[in-house]
DNA sequence: GTCTATATCCTGATAGAC
DNA sequence: GTCTATCAGGATATAGAC
């Protein structure tokens, strides 16, 4: 829990120090875009430091998201798994979303430079959870709307799509962020956004995704 | 139109050919992370030639990006402020977009790499198409949901989160193929994922925006 | 563990002959 | 318009003194 990183300002150890200087320089520039220099720089750490703690820019990329994904897995997973009917259970899920977001802001967009480069850090760490025992966050989701289809709460939507969606609903907006304050003014740039975001999400999910007469 | 890169091999001008090589491989690697001299070998074209069309890599970028924008928000724009109900309208829009990604499966890659980076070259395209007069995109958009409403077909849900959420559900999948076809196998690599998709997303905008008794 | 100095490679861009 | 050759700058990474 140590090595995941926090956008706070100090830090003792120079090993945490430059990850929270990388998560930031990483989420503004890209894997890529990212100049070692800057990141020691940032971390008020010598520029030879950087590569005697973690050998290459990509392994400190890695170090950087790794932990973040697990925590977001585990959360997920933990909740997804967990009691409750299956609508409560999605609330709660993209909850958990949600309250990460406010901790870790950039992280969307880390998301976004990952996927836009193919997603092979994301891709590790999902290969590293596929515990085939007990299936997965993906098992967890599906399951989670073939109940509530059994119980009458859902409608008969493919599983997959409903996760994407979810998904896209979630991580899109706060990674093009700096797009909708352009074209939308006054909107994604306020502090309430995420609030007003979670609502939307879960309204729209729910009515969309619910059967007629099951809504709130 | 000629500007626009197509996903075609051949092409006679060597311009139109480091465009289609350029958008191919800014859509794999992003701006940063594009060699020149890679996009001048895919298009069987001299590095210095490249310098020669094109000032510089930013400018070549731009020059991809430019003509696919305004191709795609002037097919919007005709389609939201056309004819019919504030529904055929939002059913149309959503289709002009999934039509074009057929023809350019590559364009939400781009768009993904723009949005991590800050989104400049779109930004840029938006500020020239606020035309004050007719107003545009977003005011046609917004008027959509405000008529749907009034007519009540519509729920009252915020114009500009409706707008978030219907751009969002249409980018993300593709933009995403890559992560979702490791995480859900089966599902985004497949030839009908585009039509399955465009049958769900308006099927969740229809019903999580709708208001109920409207629903087909 | 920490620093300075530097090796080595690569990149965008251009000069200049044809 | 097209090519070869090359420049100048900047990047990651390391060697080696302390």
């Amino acid at each position: 829990m140590d090595l995941v990183p926090r956008e706070e300002p100090e830090a003792a150890d120079p090993r945490q120090r430059l990850l929270n200087a990388a998560y930031r320089v990483f989420a503004e520039k890209g894997l890529q875009g990212a100049r070692t220099r800057d990141i020691a720089a940032r971390a008020g750490v010598n520029l030879a430091m950087l590569h005697y703690y973690y050998r290459s820019k990509e392994e400190l990329y890695a170090q950087v998201l790794t932990p973040l994904y697990r925590e977001v897995f585990s959360r997920l997973d933990s909740v997804l798994s967990g009691p409750g009917d299956p609508r409560d259970r999605l609330e709660a899920a993209v909850s958990v979303y949600f309250d990460f977001l406010k901790r870790y802001p950039s992280l969307p967009r880390l998301v976004m430079w990952e996927l836009a480069s193919g997603a092979q850090v994301l891709r590790g760490v999902f290969a590293g959870l596929l515990d085939p025992a007990s299936g997965s966050l993906f098992h967890h989701f599906r399951r989670l709307f073939q109940e509530g289809r059994e119980q009458g709460i859902f409608r008969d939507t493919p599983p997959e799509q409903a996760i994407i969606s979810t998904v896209a609903l979630i991580i899109f907006p706060f990674a093009a962020r700096d797009l909708l304050t352009a074209a939308l003014p006054g909107v994604a740039d306020q502090p309430e956004f995420i609030e007003r975001r979670r609502r939307h999400v879960l309204d729209l999910l729910m009515r969309g995704l619910g059967e007629e007469g099951h809504n709130p």
